[in-house]
This record gives C-alpha cells, structure tokens and sequence, in this order.
DNA sequence: AGTGTGTCCTGTGTGC
DNA sequence: TGCACACAGGACACAC
C-alpha cells in the first residue's frame, strides 16, 4: 500500500523527530524484517545523528553524521508510530496507539529537541531495511537503475516518452516499473491511467504522443493530490492513532469493481496483470 | 534485454 | 462455529 505519496507523508511525520536527532537506543526484535538486518545494525546507528531524512521512490532514506545512510522501506504493511517520551503528556504525533507489539519489530530511541521512541511495526514483514555506506547510496542495489522521481526535474513528458519507447510490455506494468519512473505503485498506476484515459492493457511503446503527455500530467497530477491528502491526514494524527504510512484517500477506480464510474457511470473493470488487480473503466480508458 | 511468473509473509474476508 | 483458501502487493529471483 505505501507508495510514494505515503512514504512522502510518513516522511514528513518522522522528519521532525528524526532530523539532528541521535539514535540513544536501537532495539531490533527479530534478526530479519523481508531481509536480514545488515550486520551492526544497531551499532551502525547508536550514537549518530540523523542529518536529514529524505525520500526516493518509496524508500526513506536518513544520512548519518557517521557517512553511512540507513535505508527503510515499508514494504506493504509497514508502519511507523512516534512517542514522544520526553512529554508528560503525549503531544504532536504522540499517540494512543492500537497495540500490536507482536509486530513491532524495531525502536529507535531518539534524543533531539525531544526525546522520542519511533517503533517500526510490520506485520506482513515485507519492508526492510539496510545501512549503505558513504556515497555507496546510488550504487546500492536499492537505487541502482532506478528511475526518475516522478515530481523531480528529471521526469517530464519527453522522459516518459522515451522510456516507454520499445517496450511490448502493457502500459500497467511498465508504470509498475521502477525503472520508468519511481514510486508508483499499483493503486497510483491505475488512478493514474484512469484519469488520462489510457488502457492498462496497451502496449507501453502505444502510449506516444498526446497520449503519454497526457499520462505524464496525470501521474504528477494525481501523486501531488495524495500527498496533500496525506499532509492533510498528518495534522489529524494527533487525535487519531498516530500510526505513519496510511490515511484515507478517494480513489476513482482502485477497489471500486462494479463500482460506477464517475466519468461515463459504467461499472468500473477489475482484471489480472502480471498477478496483479488493474482497475479501470472499459468504456472510457482507450 | 525484455518480459512474465513465482515467492516471500500474515491478517482479513469469504464460502462451505 | 470452524476450517480452507483466495487475496492483498513491492521487490526480487529466476525462466524463457
């Protein structure tokens, strides 16, 4: 579920507890999330200082003062939750979180402004993390190839163009790809596609002209909503659960299978590609 | 090289 | 009520 604009929303909720923040305490409860956790792990971070906290794609990524950077990724299930401990009461995102240390699997104790503890909880352990060495971030295995950010200068019609050039494979999974662009995930490719009117099932190198400048402005498009939407969630934490990395979003066509669609009223599709639930209207997505 | 499929993991929902 | 099973899906390994 957390695709780019989650990350970017749970980012800003880390943010300002982790930036110039200094890992005190790093408790990991099991060896392994989806990997195994890098060796040191705990020692990697105790005593540094988190210089910044940034995103690409849907990974986090915070640089040390060590040099070395950690990487987090919340795979589908992944959640962050803030106490802020050094508060009598709980305060900013600090919260009354539904209770499920069962997957907790690691905390960050945290002594910056505040003192925090930020607990990593994943039940379907598909996120992970990792620690990559100074300037070893983009020759990592996790951004190696990786494509543009979607919202930065390097993507744009022209780039999406060309990157779709050859390709036979469906316009759905090559959005999926991380190599076209990063971030997209199932739920923004199909909205995206929805609403520049583009069928999932067409060959990627199809979508030229009016059409990929089209998509091009509707994937920007629809991932500045989320995130504003999930900015908008953010202020509303404190009196909700407190949990990062999910708020509710109206989607178009995701999840919403005989559902009618709002464009032309037909019932919205639902088909498998590549093992995965496209959503879309038949009648108005050519 | 590009494309497609299976795997990981576990909570949730559905049907018998 | 209880059980079995499909499903969710990001990244990756592997087959073709």
């Amino acid at each position: 579920m957390p695709e780019l604009p989650e990350v970017e929303t749970v980012r800003r909720g880390l943010q300002p507890v982790m930036e110039g923040a200094v890992f005190t305490r790093v408790e990991t409860r099991r060896p392994d999330l989806r990997f195994p956790l890098p060796e040191n792990f705990a020692g990697s971070l105790q005593g540094h200082k988190v210089e910044s906290l940034d995103r690409r794609g849907k990974y986090l990524i915070a640089h040390l003062s060590s040099g070395e950077n950690l990487i987090m990724h919340l795979g589908m299930s992944g959640r962050f939750t803030i106490e802020e401990t050094g508060k009598s009461r709980p305060g900013g995102f600090a919260l009354a979180q539904e209770c499920d240390p069962k997957h907790d699997h690691v905390v960050f104790e945290m002594a910056g402004r505040t003192t925090a503890r930020i607990t990593y909880n994943d039940p379907r352990r598909f996120g992970f993390m990792d620690i990559a060495p100074p300037d070893g971030l983009e020759t990592s295995r996790h951004f190696a190839g990786m494509g543009p950010e979607p919202l930065g200068n390097g993507f744009s019609a022209q780039a999406l163009k060309e990157a779709l050039t050859g390709k036979t494979a469906p316009i759905k999974a090559a959005l999926l790809d991380q190599r076209v662009v990063a971030g997209l995930g199932n739920i923004y490719v199909c909205e995206a596609l929805y609403r520049a009117g583009v069928s999932p099932r067409r060959k990627a190198a199809s979508v030229a002209g009016k059409r990929s400048d089209r998509l091009y402005g509707e994937i920007i498009a629809v991932l500045r909503e989320a995130i504003e939407a999930g900015g908008s969630s953010l202020r509303d934490f404190a009196s909700t659960d407190g949990a990062l990395g999910y708020f509710q979003h109206r989607f178009d066509v995701y999840d919403r299978e005989g559902e009618n669609c709002r464009r032309c009223d037909k019932p919205v599709s639902r088909i498998v590609q590549g093992g995965r639930s496209t959503f879309f209207c038949a009648a108005c997505q050519r």
